[in-house]
DNA sequence: TCGGTTCTGGCAGACTCTGCCACGATAGTC
DNA sequence: GACTATCGTGGCAGAGTCTGCCAGAACCGA
């Protein structure tokens, strides 16, 4: 038993990225829920069978293989925490997604444009953000003040909030492609928030 | 041909009606995912055909017949915007939704402890607020003040905003039930937010 | 009572996703 | 180079949601 990669492994890995790159070249001619998985499979040349063994659902065929923006976001929302306060914290946070995601741009409109041609999918693009979140309040939790009693329902307030102004954010931005930067949008709409009475630049 | 209503459509709301409460029965005990249209089908007395003729969809029999806390959301927004700000204009607009929720506690816990069972649930949930989102957005745009390339970014935040603190503190509501006070809870969600950094009572 | 509308149930089908099993290819071993 | 064990694959059957279609039953007004 070598340590080398096996030569099965590279072809699952070559085959797995073929199969998401037809898949969302057939989602953006056709829309997702109008591109059933035997369509995907026959077109990359597998069995509807074999598909599901390389990706369990057809949404992860989307998602599964996004290059990775988030590392650990938890670790690096307590690295800031230790510097600012709770909100500029989850802002510097997420900028540092923003950051990534400018680097694949084109990817990332594409599957926009995907994700927005199905009800389905655009659940589950929330679902996932409620996972982030939850791995984001235990987090941010201790460093809120006031009342014990309410700092969970604080800190939850907070996390979803943030993660609403990125997702606002970047869609403004895939809205207006090549018009407006992904971060200053993202620094408009954390800047909204604190004064969301006022609402001044 | 009557003014009156007709015998059919009341016979036809009252099965709508029977079919709601052996769902949510049925819900409740064996969760949404693990029981089929089927089941409340036949529990009922109807074919499952006939089930889909009452609701087209398996989440529509939970979702499609609640009370209506809304009313019209976005005439009671505009209606605080010509003495208030927009964050608190969002602020007393939802809190009259959390008033009417009061009155049907037990209705609306037993509802989302069944969303609680399901990923599936969650998703369309969502889905819903935004649909109500949509609604907000354009009635509080005008009342941003700032850049107007901005305006639609800032409203958007905004509204996305207010509706995560409604369903933050509902949900911990719900979790705490009897401890402590929807709308107490939803006015501490409220205040996070304008003090996001300090994030004091 | 009659004629037309409406409701119902059953059938077949699309689509996603999951077990199961047999077949073939591959990998490591002798 | 042959042998065996492991792995990937494809086909089959099935559950579950949802839709179109059609024939029969129930109902309404005249």
């Amino acid at each position: 038993m070598g340590e080398s990669i096996g030569i099965r492994e590279r072809a699952r890995g070559a085959l797995r990225g073929e199969l998401a790159d037809v898949a969302l070249r057939l989602f953006e001619e056709r829309g997702y829920d109008e591109t059933p998985v035997d369509d995907i499979a026959s077109t990359a040349g597998i069995s509807p069978r074999t598909f599901y063994r390389y990706f369990g659902t057809k949404e992860e065929v989307l998602f599964g293989d996004l290059p990775p923006t988030s590392g650990d976001l938890p670790a690096l929302l307590q690295d800031h925490l230790t510097r600012l306060g709770p909100w500029e914290s989850l802002h510097q946070t997420l900028r540092h997604v923003a950051e990534n995601i400018r680097t694949e741009r084109g990817r990332w409109s594409r599957l926009l444009r995907v994700v927005n041609t199905s009800d389905s999918l655009r659940a589950g693009h929330l679902e996932q953000q409620m996972n982030l979140a939850q791995s984001l309040i235990p987090t941010l939790a201790p460093a809120i003040q006031g009342q014990a009693a309410w700092r969970d329902l604080r800190a939850r307030v907070l996390v979803y909030t943030a993660l609403t102004c990125f997702d606002t954010a970047f869609s403004h931005w895939a809205e207006h492609e090549g018009d407006i930067e992904m971060l200053e949008a993202l620094d408009i709409a954390f800047a909204t928030v604190p004064n969301a009475d006022s609402a001044q630049s």
